[in-house]
DNA sequence: TCCAGTTCGCCTTTTATTCGCTAGAATGAC
DNA sequence: GTCATTCTAGCGAATAAAAGGCGAACTGGA
């Protein structure tokens, strides 16, 4: 976490302007604050700070830079450690590891809803009702992809995204249902699964 | 928290009337407090800043904004807002809603790990390689519970549990795979799943 | 029925992202 | 010591997306 001097004068400016309006700059006012004339060096800036895990960040969304408080008060937080894998031949006590995970893992920078799902139409794929899937918020999404979507307007899916032409495939994961074919104009993404979280009572 | 210049200001309007008035403002009030002339434009505003969890709404109900108390001093921020069930038959921006989930609703303050799962023997119930299964580390476990269980002291196997008399059987959920019988003295039971995390690539 | 709330197109402005390019400083291999 | 590689730092332009806005039509609760 090593940090350089202007990534320092970077972090300086982000944490006095939210703190000043109570809301982040635009790279523009960045930029202006730094003295610099182009928003590419702001944005390669603020990505490296956000890879060092400084601030937080959504993709393509206004004001978003989050100054993330330093790593250093640390709480029993929602991060675990990861003990290894399940098939090891070894008790898990004895097992150390440095590495663990969290939501955070899963989300990154992201804007992420989540929604409980219900229905079995992704079952082969072993997203079943009544677990969550962790959703970032986006319009489109690439082949293959599990998405949320709307089709005309009113109903909401879990299903994968495939273009044939003109039309969207929309394909449920249950052998025993068949695929949605609807214009492009009629499916409207809501956005893409990342993750599944899955609760025992 | 991601908020914008013009979102600030709305909910500093929708704070400032509330605190004065003791009842929330109508949309119409909104409108002419922030000098817009359009609704739907207010609507926007109030149902974005709703996704991000700074307000509170009913569904068509006059005057049911309620400003919620701003998280600040939370560091963790792995909670994301639980907008609804994928099955509704709207699009998950107009469900409101203000629940949320996290890894905490899991965890609470039990004492956890993670382990990544290696091979199908849970697959009828949808865990899968690959897959993170949540454990509360313990040395007892209910029938039928899933549990991460060492047998002879070698072997750490994910499967649920069940006594038989002086016999342990560790029954996988798989057709193709046969149970595991074992004295009770050899089995040695490591923690108890509480819940599954799955990322996507 | 009435009216606040909601949804629908459609538009403009603001903001973020990406690409190709230059250049200095640090690192590591030979 | 020199050379290739990598990282930080910077520029301007082109793109793409979100935020903010409008009026009109529709909806659902008291």
């Amino acid at each position: 976490m090593a940090i350089t001097r202007r990534q320092k004068e970077v972090m300086d400016f982000l944490s006095n302007f939210t703190q000043k309006n109570g809301y982040s700059p635009s790279y523009e006012e960045i930029a202006s604050g730094l003295g610099l004339s182009s928003l590419a060096t702001v944005h390669k800036h603020v990505t490296n700070l956000q890879n060092k895990g400084m601030v937080q960040r959504a993709h393509n969304r206004s004001r978003s830079i989050d100054v993330l408080p330093s790593r250093a008060g640390k709480k029993g937080s929602e991060r675990m450690p990861l003990l290894g894998r399940i098939a090891a031949g070894r008790p898990v006590e004895a097992i150390e590891s440095a590495e663990s995970i969290s939501l955070g893992d899963i989300i990154g920078n992201r804007e992420v809803f989540a929604l409980e799902v219900q229905g079995d139409s992704m079952r082969d794929e072993h997203i079943v009702s009544g677990d969550y899937v962790l959703v970032e918020r986006t319009r489109t999404a690439r082949e293959g992809e599990i998405i949320v979507a709307l089709v005309d307007g009113t109903d909401a899916t879990l299903k994968r995204f495939y273009r044939e032409g003109t039309m969207i495939r929309l394909q449920p994961s249950n052998a025993e249902m068949a695929p949605i074919y609807a214009p492009a104009a009629n499916v409207a993404i809501q956005g893409k699964v990342l993750g599944v979280l899955r609760k025992y009572a």
